[in-house]
RNA sequence: ACCGGGGUAGCUCAGUUGGCAGAGCAAAGGAUUUUUAAUCCUUGAGGCGCGGGUUCGAUUCCCGCCCCCGGUACCA
């Protein structure tokens, strides 16, 4: 990248890359590193290698006595890092630097590295990044601090970082500013450590079950798969408009109609629709689909992934999610959709049968229902009001009606019903996955059924996917298929009430010059 | 989209029933070789989210707008 070649009018800079500057923070700095590239010192040097981290020597060296880190005096540790805190005594200064694995008081003083590096370490500034080297001891408090032999500057920083004590808290600088957010605030970053476990977690716990993990489009001619508004976008030397996924489902199971079988997906959908602390526009989940099996193995499977999870980033099945306590011991708690709109939802029985009584019961509620709403989507909706909230402890709601459920098969005892589950953790949906549909002109009829509520209005009604069932003319294998969201897995494993806790860059508007 | 809360120094926040805009930390200069939000002295730092209006005078009152947070609606 090369600089802003517009030049400072108010003041001739040192750096004629440098852009001009009214803060007076930020002047001070520029000037500060000016001094020091007149002084030979590189500013942004590519050649210090740090040898060892924080967490490394802390683990190793924390309970370690005074006296026999004195003996080992000849031990010398080479650590890179930011400055974080600086107390200065004129002839001697205590450092606070910070690596990517945790933080270490550092203490220079002049006797040790010499006029010339003293010299060039007062001018250094908290948020620079330094390389030393050196040795380990104790304070009189005893902690745990390096001295300081030999040390050199690694990048010059040029804005101020916020205050030590308070740190950084405004929401929105904290979003836009995500970088900033995760110098200052560790916690943070234990966020999206924990993050990071929980994927490879996922990956781990289905790569040993023999599952391959694909790629599908995320630019479709048809967005199908889930009940979505999409975006749109376009694709110039095509001339045609695309839609961004809202779901990767069609095309793994065109994989397993290839001979795939075990295939997952763990990737970004897109959904053009509101924004929440549940909801980001962009997010990520995992879908798995298995041939051979039905969504019961799915039950079991899902247990087993969270619990794994749970044990990567808790280490126990219990804990509390927003000063509630979660238990995730299997089994779960297991209902059917229309016992729990009964038990836990406390609905009238006839409202289960009877169209108009539910519609009633729904608007009385606050639902907006358009005409061409079954009782299945009617009913639905009063679960989300009613029962939804108070599954608080993991629970699978199954026999879903089928008119909510294009994609899944059908009962085989009940019509009206399919085999599928939805699972829930503290009051929110967690994942969905069911048997698939794979009878070919059963799939042909429910498309049908979805381009006419789509033509009566329903914008988030599928599309006809005519491959699709040409794919399961071919034949795909009794498959079950799960989708599973991954931020509020991790919300609720990091105990965060908001999904853009979990998302390193939230969507935000733009911010205003 | 609607309702509520917020936007003041680099950061965290006070404040003005309309009268030169404040603190702590951070910063600059000085003192200081064991500090832990180091301490002491001195100093500087601000378009009070943006644009209009009322007024002798607006950060404060009025109107419009922008951004963030929470809730409702849509959804996972």
């Amino acid at each position: 990248m090369t600089g802003n070649p517009e030049q400072s009018k108010k003041k001739p800079a040192q750096n004629p890359a440098a852009p001009a500057d009214d803060n007076i923070l930020r002047r001070q700095r520029r000037q500060k590193a000016a001094e020091l590239r007149e002084a030979g010192i590189p500013l942004f040097p590519n050649t210090f290698r740090p040898r060892d981290t924080i967490a490394e020597i802390k683990a190793q060296y924390e309970r370690m006595d005074a006296s026999r880190l004195e003996s080992m005096e000849e031990t010398k540790f080479i650590l890179g890092g930011r400055i974080m805190a600086l107390r200065s005594f004129g002839k001697a200064a205590f450092i606070k630097i910070q690596d990517r694995s945790g933080s270490l008081q550092c203490h220079v003083e002049k006797a040790t590295v010499g006029e010339e590096r003293y010299a060039l370490f007062k001018k250094l500034d908290v948020g620079d990044m330094i390389g030393v080297r050196g040795p380990l001891f104790r304070t009189r408090t005893q902690e745990l601090t390096l001295k300081v032999e030999s040390l050199q500057l690694v990048t010059k920083s040029y804005r101020p970082l916020p205050e030590k004590f308070h740190g950084l808290t405004d929401v929105e600088q904290r979003y836009r500013q995500r970088y900033l957010d995760l110098i200052m605030n560790q916690d943070v970053r234990e966020i999206f450590k924990s993050r990071s476990t929980i994927v490879s977690t996922v990956r781990r716990y289905l790569e040993e079950r023999r599952f391959m993990e694909v790629e599908t489009p995320m630019m479709q001619l048809i967005p199908g798969g889930a009940l979505a508004r999409p975006f749109e976008t376009y694709h110039n030397a095509l001339g045609m408009k695309l839609y961004l996924r809202v779901a990767p489902e069609l095309y793994l199971k065109r994989l397993v109609v290839g001979g795939l079988e075990r295939v997952f997906e763990l990737n970004r959908n897109f959904r053009n629709e509101g924004i929440s602390v549940r909801h980001n526009p962009e997010f990520t989940m995992l879908e798995f689909y298995m041939a051979y099996a039905d969504y019961e193995d799915l039950m079991t499977i899902t247990e087993e992934l969270v619990s794994q999870c749970a044990m990567a980033v808790r280490g126990a099945l219990k804990f509390e999610y927003q000063g509630r306590e979660i238990d995730l011991n299997p089994p779960w708690r297991n209902f059917d959709f229309r016992t729990s709109l009964l038990e836990i939802g406390g609905v009238p029985p006839e409202v289960l049968f009877k169209y108009d009584k539910a519609l009633a019961l729904s608007r009385e509620l606050g639902g907006v229902h358009k005409p061409s709403d079954g009782l299945g989507k009617i009913l639905h909706k009063i679960f989300e009001v009613l029962v939804e909230p108070e599954l608080w402890q993991p629970t699978f709601i199954t026999g879903y009606p089928r008119d909510i459920s294009p994609l899944s098969r059908t009962n085989d005892l009940d019509h009206e019903i399919v085999d599928r589950f939805e699972f829930f953790i503290a009051g929110r949906e967690m994942g969905n996955g069911f048997s698939e549909l794979n009878d070919p002109d059963d799939q042909r009829e429910r498309f049908k059924e979805q381009v006419a509520e789509r033509e009566a209005g329903d914008e988030e009604a599928r599309f006809m996917d005519k491959d699709y069932v040409r794919a399961l003319e071919y034949g795909l294998p009794p498959t079950a298929g799960e989708g599973l969201g991954i931020d509020r897995l991790v919300m609720l494993l990091t105990d965060q009430p908001s999904i853009r806790e979990v998302i390193l860059f939230p969507l935000l508007r733009p911010e205003r010059a």
